[in-house]
DNA sequence: CCTATCTTGTGAATTCATTCACAAGCGGGG
DNA sequence: CCCCGCTTGTGAATGAATTCACAAGATAGG
């Protein structure tokens, strides 16, 4: 299988949210430069996305809706649900834990550790905060496939150690540190006040 | 002046906070091999980076950590502070309201506005929450150059197309949605859900 | 059945980004 | 003062991503 590009991903991503819109109001299908117009690119990288996968399209025709928002779906691993654990329960971790479109898009939250003692105990939802000595065992336990990290970037690297240990090959960082993980772990980073540098240069340079 | 890509920004403002870390431990100078080692990257692409705006180093010993952090600063438009608009004060916004680091580095967080008119009125650290009515007025008056967007998708276009009317110029959007903005202002998307899906896309392939 | 009109899928061309590779500087040690 | 080891800065080469452009398939209407 051919190498597939993190921003490749990013636009299947994008385009599976704008099928779901076209569905939910009613389109029967769409062509490759409605998708382009609506997700801010060209028709012609729509086209060489999908190609990566498939063609899934009727020329003359465009695509079905619902088709292709299914064969996205299943490129994407998203006809499953995962199981998520939060790792800090600070303010960020909270606002994550109570966004509820993760559960709707599949993304179940079934463990949330905290190093703060204060904390540990303390009902989250239907879960409980557990302390970080627990992680290991809990994990395994629950078979987490994917952690999201919301502690100080201090604390960063320590937490994705350790779920890598635990077996946890997917995490999401929020921590504003550039975090080693072994081959074979895939690591994503949002990172809130580089993206507000990057508006800083672009308001700077004109 | 050349276009600078956006990934190049990235990189620069990452090597800026590499540098803070190589000051505060003391270091007087650094090799691109080094910021390199640090940042994931490879000593060419710093080079190639820096050489974007200028030669800040010495043959044979590197780069000063100071200075080189000052000419970054500068090139990001860092060495003064923004004023920033909080919309919307849900969990998540008040989750980054209250994320002492963006004060820190010089991004002053001056107007907060949400909907809910049983939130308007509230304070909020310092600041008090106001009506969406009165963004435009505040939005002027405070000089705000930076918006936050922290509300539902629904209204995510609707508080844009305001701020943007507002004379506002950059925007952080964390609402899952492609939001149109003239040409002119600058928009950056924090999209976690996508993020997710592109680690259940990486999960699922092997 | 034939034509006019759309729109896909995809090689080829182009543009953009990264990596290579090396001449040119710089400083320290003898 | 001169050589040696190190590291920068940058053209050239390579590699990756995007855009172009068009043959081929599909439908609708007459």
């Amino acid at each position: 299988m051919k190498k597939i590009s993190e921003s490749a991903v990013r636009r299947l991503s994008l385009y599976q949210r704008l099928l779901q819109e076209a569905d939910a109001a009613g389109s029967e299908t769409i062509s490759s430069g409605e998708l382009a117009e609506r997700g801010g690119t060209t028709s012609a990288q729509v086209r060489k996305d999908l190609s990566l996968f498939g063609s899934f399209g009727k020329r003359g025709m465009g695509y079905s809706v619902q088709e292709l928002l299914g064969r996205i779906r299943s490129i994407l691993g998203l006809t499953r649900s995962w199981r998520v654990a939060l790792v800090g329960a600070g303010k960020l971790g909270s606002a994550l834990f109570s966004y509820r479109d993760f559960e709707a898009r599949g993304f179940r939250i079934c463990a949330v550790f905290d190093a703060d003692p204060d904390k540990v105990g303390t009902p989250l939802g239907d879960l409980t905060i557990q302390a970080d000595e627990e992680m290991d065992a809990t994990l395994r336990e629950r078979e987490v496939e994917i952690a999201i990290v919301a502690v100080p970037a201090e604390a960063a690297q320590q937490v994705v150690d350790r779920v890598v240990k635990a077996g946890v090959r997917a995490v999401l960082n929020f921590a504003p540190v550039r975090l080693r993980v072994p081959r074979g772990v895939t690591l994503r980073n949002v990172d809130v006040t580089l993206e507000l540098e990057g508006l800083s240069f672009a308001l700077s340079t004109r």
